[in-house]
DNA sequence: ATATGAATTGTTTTT
DNA sequence: CAATTCATAT
């Protein structure tokens, strides 16, 4: 191949299989990339070799499905030619759909714009109408608001019918079908009429819109002449129309995938997606990666094994050059304190050896798996940072100020306004209905809350409320800049918070922290919808010690957000049967095979050393068994590919 | 609007 | 068994 006119030397760079990706040139191509493959290396090379083909960067949309993903993915493709790189196209499904409803929304009718609602925020919503239509209702309680939300949205995610979502995965719930009905329906229609979008209308209305306006998808389809999608075993049917909307005149579509570490079903992903897409493009070339450049050939050796359990796969084997290296360990530890002070110790002594904090990781199933082990890093002293688990955003007082902002731009947020309103004191949900509708009743925008007349006595903090929105508006006439309204609505709600919660003083300093991101904004607009898109990501604790040391620390991750990383040494806590795979799982063969995916993403993260731990004898009270064995993904190959031990103290 | 009591329920992962 | 969450009474 004539690499000469190419400033980057592609073939040296490459594998033969990666090269090919590279360097294939227009149509479909599906990647199935295994492991550690070089999967985000192919995808970014790809659009440097596109770029210094003459492709114009932002004619490169790049997708995928996390943040975390996308962003690695950008920044590796600007790092890897030169400048012009950094204006390729895209970001997450989610992000994208938003630019394209911001952009395009009037033509779905969204002419004032719309608010981008959270999961919180949906819950709420559908609490108000499940209260609606409780009262005098006969069948008995209704399932709770999340369980209902829960319907809903696998209902538009997986796109089967409201009914047959009830009928196939809750039965028990088939008396309630019509009051279920009908709060799906009035949950629909409030959106509609408080222009919210939930994250998975986002995605719908950008494939409304394509599917409805075949001019605009001419136009977007001569825009992105090049579509490219990473994590692709992970999108949802509704992804899968976008991708294949966005790509039906040109077709030059680029998925990058593995169906092993699939492990978003519960959000509607089908992995199916990724086994069809060559009957969706039709003639579509196959390139799989099967050379591992991350781990060492004994925890690769356990990882095939492992993943050669599940039911439905492309079959490929990955393989290294990596040979030699310690044999994985399975540590079993008399309870739960033993095991996180066994981790604490290792950790201390890889540390001594020279193996840097911040290449060692723990993983596990959920967020709150890690309580006991955080206590005692504490206690040593290890410095750490959590990703996953409670986020920033979703604290109560991080949601009361926004919601402050959140009418200002959209005075008819009903979910807002009551959350603004509640908070006062003496004013319950009756209160707050009649204040609102006065509110709207005035048409005047956030003015109504001024202008309000309200019969009786009147709460107490509403004047307070009043002057607070007074000076809002009067700044909004010269744009106020949108730290400067953050800050006023701060100063307005820090007694509040001093009031409410005992714990103040580190509630304070995040709402520094928000007002140190609202600096970044010019436009309150775009800073509400990236704090309910494109969040800050970690736990609240950690977001500003995490800015403020850029100094070596250990990371703690749920396996979920720990997807397309790697470290030199991995932990797997509570590698226990019953924990992973979770009990709840157990029964359901599908739920199973999606834990052994998640089992398998987080064993391949690990270059060279691996340790599944696990705590000897737990009770669990959920179920009433004992748990007492190790995860049943790795017990198989406890005597062929683990190292034992046991460990009490 | 708040307090008290009853009942249910228990997973988790992210946009 | 605990904790949350909902319903009812004051």
């Amino acid at each position: 191949m004539p690499s000469k006119k190419y400033q980057i030397d592609y073939a040296k760079c490459l594998n033969p299989a990666q090269y090919e990706a590279v360097m294939f040139s227009e149509g479909p191509l599906l990647v199935i990339a295994g492991a550690g493959s070089g999967k985000t290396r192919t995808l970014t090379y790809r659009v440097a070799r596109l770029v210094e083909d003459g492709i114009h960067p932002a004619a490169i949309l790049l997708l995928s499905f996390t943040r975390k993903a996308s962003q690695e993915m950008l920044r590796r493709a600007a790092a890897l030619l030169d400048k012009r790189c950094e204006q390729v196209s895209g970001g997450t499904f989610h992000s994208f759909a938003h630019l394209m409803l911001r952009r395009y929304g009037h033509l779905l009718g969204f002419e004032q714009g719309f608010t981008i609602i959270d999961r919180a925020d949906a819950e709420t919503l559908v609490g108000m109408l499940r209260k609606e239509i409780s009262t005098g209702l006969k069948s008995g309680t209704l399932p709770r608001k999340g369980t209902i939300l829960n319907i809903i949205s696998r209902s538009v995610n997986k796109a089967v019918a409201f009914d047959e979502v009830v009928y196939e995965d809750y039965p028990h719930l088939i008396h309630h079908l019509d009051a279920l009905r009908r709060i799906q329906e009035l949950y629909t229609q409030r959106k509609r009429e408080m222009a919210f979008c939930d994250y998975d209308d986002l995605l719908v209305y950008l494939r409304q819109l394509l599917l409805m306006h075949e001019d605009l998808r001419r136009r977007l389809a001569a825009r992105y002449e090049f579509v490219m999608v990473d994590e692709y075993q992970d999108t949802n049917p509704i992804q899968a129309d976008i991708v294949a909307l966005l790509g039906e005149e040109h077709r030059n579509v680029m998925v990058v995938g593995d169906d092993s570490q699939s492990i978003y079903s519960f959000r509607g992903a089908d992995f199916q997606n990724i086994m069809r897409f060559p009957e969706t493009f039709t003639g579509a070339r196959v390139i799989k990666l099967e050379e591992n450049y991350r781990s060492i050939q004994p925890i690769l050796d356990l990882t095939n094994r492992m993943i050669d359990q599940a039911a439905e796969k492309y079959t490929k084997r990955l393989f290294t050059q990596k040979e030699g290296g310690a044999t994985p360990a399975l540590v079993s530890t008399e309870d739960e304190n033993v095991q996180s002070r066994f981790v604490v110790e290792k950790i201390i002594d890889l540390n001594a050896e020279g193996v840097p904090l911040k290449e060692i990781a723990v993983l596990f199933r959920a967020s709150f798996h890690s309580f006991d082990l955080e206590i005692e890093l504490g206690r040593e002293g290890v410095p750490f940072i959590k990703v996953g688990g409670f986020k920033f955003m979703e604290a109560a007082h991080i949601k009361d100020v926004l919601a402050h902002l959140r009418v200002i731009e959209a005075p008819h947020d009903r979910l807002s306004w009551y959350r603004i309103l509640l908070l006062l004191e003496r004013v319950g949900p009756k209160t707050a209905q009649r204040i609102f509708d006065a509110i709207m009743a005035a048409r005047a925008g956030v003015n109504g809350i001024c202008s309000l007349q309200l019969k009786g006595k009147r709460p107490a903090g509403l004047d307070r409320l009043q002057d607070l929105y007074a000076t809002l508006i009067a700044a909004g006439e010269s744009p106020a800049s949108v730290a400067v309204l953050g800050q006023q609505v701060v100063d307005y709600y820090t007694p509040i918070l001093r009031e409410r919660f005992d714990d103040y003083p580190k509630r304070e300093k995040d709402l520094d922290h928000l007002l140190g991101i609202m600096e970044r904004y010019s436009d309150l607009t775009s800073f509400l919808a990236d704090m309910a898109l494109e969040p800050p990501n970690a736990t609240v604790d950690e977001s500003m010690a995490a800015e403020e040391s850029t100094g070596d620390r250990l990371t703690l991750s749920t396996v979920h957000s720990a997807k397309g990383l790697e470290w030199h040494t991995v932990f797997i806590i509570w590698s226990l049967d019953g924990r992973f795979p979770s009990i709840h799982a157990l029964n359901k063969e599908s739920e199973l095979e999606e834990e052994l995916r998640l089992m398998y993403v987080a064993a391949t993260r690990a270059r060279e050393r691996l340790y599944f731990t696990y705590p000897h004898q737990i009770f669990d009270r959920g179920s009433g068994m004992l748990l007492s064995r190790p995860s049943r993904f790795i017990e198989p190959f406890c005597a062929s590919h683990l190292a034992q031990r046991h460990i009490s103290w």
